[in-house]
Order: C-alpha cells, then structure tokens, then sequence
DNA sequence: AGCGACATTGCCACTAAGTGGCATTATCTG
DNA sequence: CAGATAATGCCACTTAGTGGCAATGTCGCT
C-alpha cells in the first residue's frame, strides 16, 4: 500500500505528487469553502496546475472528492480477487472488509471521514458514492461467481453481496455520525456489529 | 393516480402535457440515439419548448429519464405515509410496495423498463437512480420511525430498510434482464421471490 | 366583452464541467 | 549530448444548468 518512495521513475513521481496534492487540496476546500462553492478553477490554481491536468488524474469533480472511496474499494477488490474464500460467504466478505481495512494508508481514514461527510452533504456525491457501491457489487459478483468452486445461483449471490453493501453502508454512516471516533478500527467494529444485526433487522417489527 | 382528465384548469392542463410531452420524448430520443448523443437542445427542439421551460419541469437530464422510478418512490412514499403497517416490517414494506406497483398509470411498466435499461447502460443514470433509492430509504426510516408504535432501534431499522431496497434492486434487474415480460405482475412475483430467497442469501457458501 | 392580476414562457447572457488538439517542456534512454 | 517519449499548458469548444426580464397567455371579476 505505502509503496510511494522514492524507488519510483522521477517522472511518475513527479505525477503521483501532483495527484496527491489535487486530492488533498480539493479535500480542504470542499469542506472549508463548500463543494459547489469551490470550482475546478479554484482548485486548479491552489494547486497550480492546469484543469486539463486535473482531468489526467481524475474522472469528474466528483472522483477527486472521493478518492479514498475509490482506493477503499479497489484494494477490497485486490484483496478478493487473490484470496480464495469458504465457509459462509457473507461472513468471509466481512473478514476480507476487515483485512482490507486493515492495510489502508495510515491517514485513510481522516480523507475517508471527510470524503463521506461531504457525501452526506452534497447529493451529487451521494450518488457518485453509491455508483461505487454499486460497481462494486457487480465486479464482486463476478469474481466470487468466476471461481470453480462456486456453483451458487447467480441471483442469489447477487442478493447476498447486495445485501454485504447494505451492511456496510449502515455501519459506516454510524460511524461517520459520531464523528469516526476510534478510526478504522471502531469502523471494523461496527461493521462487525452490523452484520450480527441483519437476523433481528429481518425478524422486526413495524 | 390517473387524475390527469379534464377536471384541472387550462393552465395546469397545458403544462402537464408538455410534462408529459417532455418526458415521452426523451425516453424515446435517448433510447434511439442514446443518452449522451442526446442534447438537451435537441430534446427542447423536438418538443417545441425552450431549455428554460425544461428546467422549469425537470431538475436535471438524468431527472427526465427517470421519471418513471421517481413516480414510482412517490407513490410508494405517499402510500406508506398513510397506512400503517402492522406485522414484520420488511414484508409489510413489500406488500405496500405490492400494491402501490398495482395503482400506478397503465402504461408505467413501459416508461419504467426504458428507464432501467437506459441505466444500466449509462453511469450518469445508474448513479441517479442509486440516488433515488437512497432518498426513498431515508425517508422511508423517517416515516417508520416516526410512528408512535415503532419503538425499534434506529440503527437496526435503517438496515432493515437497506436490505428492502437491495431485494428490490435486485428483483427489478432480473425483470429488466429478461425484457420486463409479463408486466409489473411478474415484476411483484420477482420482488416476492427474491424477499423469500434472502435467508438462503445469508447461508450462502462461497 | 373587457380589464387587471398572475402564472408561464421565451430569449439572452452567463457560469462551470468536461473534451480535443497542438505546441512546449521535462524526463528517460542510449 | 541527442533523440524518443511522456507529461503539461494553453486555447477553443460543447453542453448542462441558472438568473433576469420582457412578452404572452390564462384566470377572475365587473
């Protein structure tokens, strides 16, 4: 994960310094001055670095604010694409979550509470954020689906990995709520918690 | 629901049929020459009304595509706000969306499959429409949990509502898989089926 | 019918996101 | 040091979306 030393070509260096900047400096003035507040323009020259520059790293406006979704869910990809899995599969998607978060850069989780508390406050991210979700959950099905050893109905995986990301994203809007106290591993925790959950969520009463 | 007769002012009448016109036209431009193809300006061209008069009736490009899946969330909202539920909340949510599919316009099924295919195609979309859900989850917790009879647990209810919509997105996939046959009957039969294979979901082996 | 109040529309100018092309500059390779 | 290569900067362009204001059409009242 901390591979960014100097055991890189000065070119790409130079690159991923500039990517790092953009990412961090968008990341402030989002939340000082406001997303829609803040215009790529502005960002731009914080950084100083021209706009078609920006859109060399990033996608939209939308990718930048949300990089640390991003790297969260390409390592989790990462992560189940090398490992195989057995036992309860939802349970082994929550061990791998666990792991995954477990190797993140040591500053993820501040750029990750920001990233989801100006997803709470600006729906256009909201949804970007949910695309995320969601292009995960087909990337998932296709690589637990792909493996020899798993004859399991296509909808029904469908349903438990959907129903992983509904998990997830229950516990990781507790966590943002109070504040990400206790970090990632707080986060873990309540994921863990979460899951324990789904039984007593599905037998509840109106 | 199909209160759009005579009995409305001549005003209102005029600018619901633009409403209309509007959205029948884009659905049907953005499936012929695709979405992005699409401009707003052709769109505003072909209906005879200006862009202005197209931000007066719909938010956004994505919202006029959609349609379909708004109506269908207000309705549902708007059904759920009045009745009260009794029983399990998660079958109790699916039955009220059972027979709200059933009170909708004759011809919603058609809008509604155009919708989901134009957004599996289009990323724009396909993170609107997460959008919706989300929203419609939010406010269905508040609706639930605002009930003087509900002292359930706010975490636990918010994931119970998740795994609603996950069941629901993934039964209206499947409907939108196999070309939307057999209408929002068959669409109500998937939900049914797919809710009844979530314990199965959750024992899953990998 | 006619008149004033009000809502809706059209038009124009504007901002901001995002794209393509091409010259310039910096880095890597030998 | 020289040539290939990759990143950048700059400029012009399209498109989504917004604000203002004048013009038009509709409603309600006499």
């Amino acid at each position: 994960m901390s591979d960014d030393l100097r055991d890189l070509p000065l070119r790409e260096r130079k690159k991923l310094r500039t990517r790092l900047a953009l990412a961090e400096t968008a990341l402030r003035l989002f939340t000082e001055r406001g997303y829609d507040a803040t215009t790529l323009d502005d960002l731009c020259d914080a950084v100083e670095v021209s706009k078609r520059t920006f859109f060399r790293n990033y996608r939209s406006k939308e990718d930048v604010a949300l990089a640390a979704d991003s790297d969260l869910w390409s390592a989790y990809l990462d992560h189940v694409g090398t490992r195989k899995m057995n036992g309860p599969l939802i349970e082994a998607l929550r061990v791998a979550l666990d792991t995954t978060l477990s190797t993140m850069d040591p500053d993820w989780d501040r750029r990750f509470l920001a990233a989801r508390e100006l997803s709470e406050a600006v729906p256009a991210l909201q949804a970007h954020s949910l695309g995320y979700c969601h292009d995960t959950t087909r990337a998932l099905v296709e690589v637990v689906s792909g493996r020899s050893e798993s004859d399991i109905d296509e909808v029904r995986l469908r349903l438990t990995v959907e129903i992983f990301v509904a998990a997830w994203r229950t516990a990781s809007l507790c966590w943002t709520a109070q504040g990400g106290h206790g970090g990632r591993e707080a986060l873990a925790k309540l994921v863990e918690e979460t899951f324990a959950e789904i039984p007593a969520a599905l037998a509840a009463s109106a």
